[in-house]
DNA sequence: TCACCGAGGGTTAACGATTACCCATAGGTA
DNA sequence: TACCTATGGGTAATCGTTAACCCTCGGTGA
C-alpha cells in the first residue's frame, strides 16, 4: 500500500542505500543528476518516509513528549505547546502532548508517552505549581515547565511571578499612585508570590503605612459562576470606607474582571477614580475589558521555546530554575 | 540503554516471541506461572512497549493525525481535541496533532503528519468554515472537524447552527420576548447560518413585522482592541429609539460581553429591560459576566469524540455531513 | 606498467516486535 | 503399540531505514 524506498529503488533501478542517500543523506557521494532522478520518482509515486523504521536505527522519534497537567483546559497555557513547537520544528521535531485528566497517575501517562520513543520528555503545568513527581521519573523528565518538582531535582522554567509584581506595582507608583489596594486569589503558588513582589515594592518606595492592603478574592473553585460575590463586597467596602484606594491591582485577570463589576456598582471609574491593573493577559478578557485592561503578560511562549531548547542541547542540566520575566501590556486601566 | 524484549527473554531463559506473548498477547498459550513470571522480570527491568517497532509489522502507529487549523489559539476549540483523545484513548490510541500556523500550506503539513504513520487523519478547523483541501488529500483525510471541505468530498462534522439559533430564539419568544434584535458578527459562516436560524424561528412564530432586526456587530478583526465600538452605536440607536428590543440575540459570547458593556453605558438593565442570548458558551466570559450570560455552548467534544469514532470504526464514509446539536446552558441574562 | 585513489553504488546486518510455522513432550485412545 | 492432540515453547522471516563495509571502474602519478 504505502510506498517504501524498496519501491522506489526498483522503479529507479538502483540499491536502496542509494535512495536513501539521495533523500535524506546529505553529503553522500552521488552524482546530482541520479539524486535528481530519485527524487523525482520518490515525489511521483507519493513516498512519504516512515519516521517509525527511521526511529528503529536512530534509537528515538523526532518527538519532544509533554506530559501535560490539564493544559488542555487552559486557554493561554497553549502558548506553551506554541513555544515548544516552534523550537522543536527548527531541529525538525515534533510535539507529542498528553494530557493527565484528573484520575489517571502521573507515572502511567509518563510511561504511555514513552512508548512512543520520544527524543526527550516535559511535564508541563496549567498554571503555576509545585509538583510531586514520582522518585523514578526524576531522570526521565528533562524540563518542568510552568511548575517545579518539589525536591528540585529536574530543571524548572516558572514565570517570576515577584519580579512582575514588582514591576507592575513600581509601575502604579510611578503613575502618581499612592494608595494600592491588592486583591488575591487565595491558595495558589502565583497568588503568594505576587503578593510578596508586591509588598516588596510598596516597602521600597517607601509609603507603606498609608496604602497598601491585601485582601483574599474568591474562597470558591475558579469556574464557579459566583464567585465574584466576595470580590464585591470588598470592593465595596474599600470604595465606601475612609481610605478609598487609588489604585486595585488584582491576582489575575479574571479577579480583574470582577473588580470592573464591582466598581461599575459602586459607581467608581477606571482608571480617573481608581487605577486597576492585573497579571495573565488573557486575551479574550484583558483587550476585551472596557476599558482595556494593563496586565501582566505570562512567558508561556518563552518556557516553552526556553524548554525545547534545553531538551535538545541535550547536555543534562543539574537542576536549575529558570524565572521568565513578564510582559507588561499596557492598555487604558491605568 | 533501552530494555527490550530481547532482553526479558535472555533473564528469564525463554525466546522473545514467549515474552511477546506473554506481555502483548492476550489469548496465547502459555502457563500461567511463566507469564507472571516475565511480566515480573519486565517490570523489574523497566520495559517500556516500542511502539514504533511494532508498527513497523502493523503497518501503522497507534495514532489519530489531526492537522490544525491555528487551533492552537483558541481557548474552547481544544475541547476538540479531549473528545478526540477520550475516545481514542478507548482503544488504545493517541491523539498527534500539528498546527499549521498560518503561513505554511496544508498540503506539507499533511505529509509531515503522515510521516509518524498514523492509523487516520483528521482536519480540525478552530472556528467553523468551509476548507479547500487539495485535490490529492481527499481521500487521505478521514474526517474534517468543524469545518467541511469545499467539494464535500471528505466526511465532515460540524455544529448545527441554524438549529441552536432556532431553538435560542424560541427559548426567548418562550421567554416572552417579542422584540428581539440579532447582532452578529459579519463575514463568518457561523454567523450566517445563526442568522438563517434567527430569522427562520422568527418567522415561524409569526411576529416578523414588529421586532425582528439584525445588525452586523465589528468590522474589525475579532481580537482588535477596538471592535466594540459599531456594537455601542448600535445599541444606543436601538435602545434610544422608538422600536426597542427587549432581547438581544448575540452573534458569539464576545460580542455578548461588548453588549453588556453597551447596555451598562445606556443605563438598560439585564435581563429586566432586555434579555441577552448568545452563541458558544466561551466559559470564561459567560460564566463570569455579571449577570452571567445564558448561550448556546459549541458541541465541540462531541464532534471530536464522533470523529475519532469515524475514524476508527474504518468504514470509509461516503462525504456525509453531520451536523451536531448545540447545548444550551441556562444562566440569569434571559 | 602498476599501485593507488576516489567517485558511484551495491551488500548485508542490524534495530524491536510480531507471527507463521515447526518441534517436543505427555497423556489419552483405538 | 501406534497414533492423535493439546500444551508450551522455539526459529526465523518480516516490516522500512540506515550504516558499516565492500566492489568496480576510470584516471593518475611514479
Amino acid at each position: 500500500m504505502t510506498v517504501s524506498l524498496n519501491d522506489i529503488a526498483e522503479r529507479a533501478g538502483v540499491s536502496v542505500k542509494t535512495v536513501s542517500g539521495a533523500l535524506h543523506g546529505g553529503s553522500a557521494r552521488m552524482s546530482e543528476q541520479t539524486r535528481l532522478r530519485i527524487k523525482a520518482i520518490a515525489e511521483e509515486l507519493g513516498y512519504v518516509t516512515n519516521l517509525a523504521a527511521r526511529s528503529m536505527r536512530q534509537g528515538w522519534m523526532p518527538l519532544i513528549g509533554v506530559v501535560a497537567d490539564e493544559l488542555i483546559t487552559s486557554p493561554f497555557a497553549t502558548e506553551i505547546i506554541r513555544g515548544l513547537d516552534g523550537a522543536a520544528r527548527a531541529s525538525d521535531m515534533a510535539v507529542f502532548a498528553m494530557t493527565l485528566n484528573g484520575s489517571r497517575d502521573v507515572g502511567a501517562v509518563i510511561e504511555e508517552v514513552r512508548r512512543f520513543r520520544p527524543r526527550a520528555i516535559a511535564y508541563a503545568a496549567m498554571y503555576h505549581k509545585t509538583v510531586a513527581l514520582p522518585e523514578e521519573f526524576a531522570e526521565t523528565v528533562g524540563v518542568m515547565i510552568n511548575c517545579r518538582e518539589a525536591s528540585d531535582r529536574v530543571t524548572a522554567l516558572v514565570p517570576d511571578e515577584i519580579g512582575a509584581a514588582r514591576d507592575i506595582t513600581s509601575y502604579l507608583i510611578k503613575a502618581g499612585r499612592r494608595n494600592i489596594a491588592f486583591i488575591n486569589l487565595p491558595g495558589l503558588l502565583a497568588g503568594e508570590l505576587r503578593e510578596a513582589g508586591f509588598r516588596q515594592a510598596i516597602t521600597e518606595a517607601g509609603f507603606d503605612g498609608g496604602g497598601a492592603r491585601v485582601l483574599p478574592a474568591v474562597r470558591r473553585a475558579i469556574y464557579s459562576d459566583r464567585a465574584h460575590s466576595l470580590v464585591l463586597s470588598h470592593i465595596t467596602e474599600l470604595m465606601r470606607g475612609p481610605d478609598r484606594p487609588d489604585a486595585i491591582l488584582c491576582g489575575n485577570d479574571r479577579v480583574a474582571m470582577e473588580v470592573y463589576a464591582a466598581l461599575r456598582r459602586v459607581g467608581a471609574q477606571i482608571p480617573d477614580d481608581v487605577a486597576v491593573a492585573s497579571f495573565d493577559n488573557q486575551v479574550d478578557i484583558a483587550s476585551r475589558l472596557d476599558p482595556p485592561l494593563t496586565t501582566m503578560a505570562l512567558p508561556h511562549r518563552a518556557m516553552g521555546r526556553l524548554a525545547a531548547e534545553i531538551l535538545l542541547a541535550g547536555d543534562t542540566a543539574p537542576g536549575e530554575l529558570h524565572k521568565l520575566p513578564f510582559q507588561m501590556v499596557e492598555r487604558s486601566s491605568v
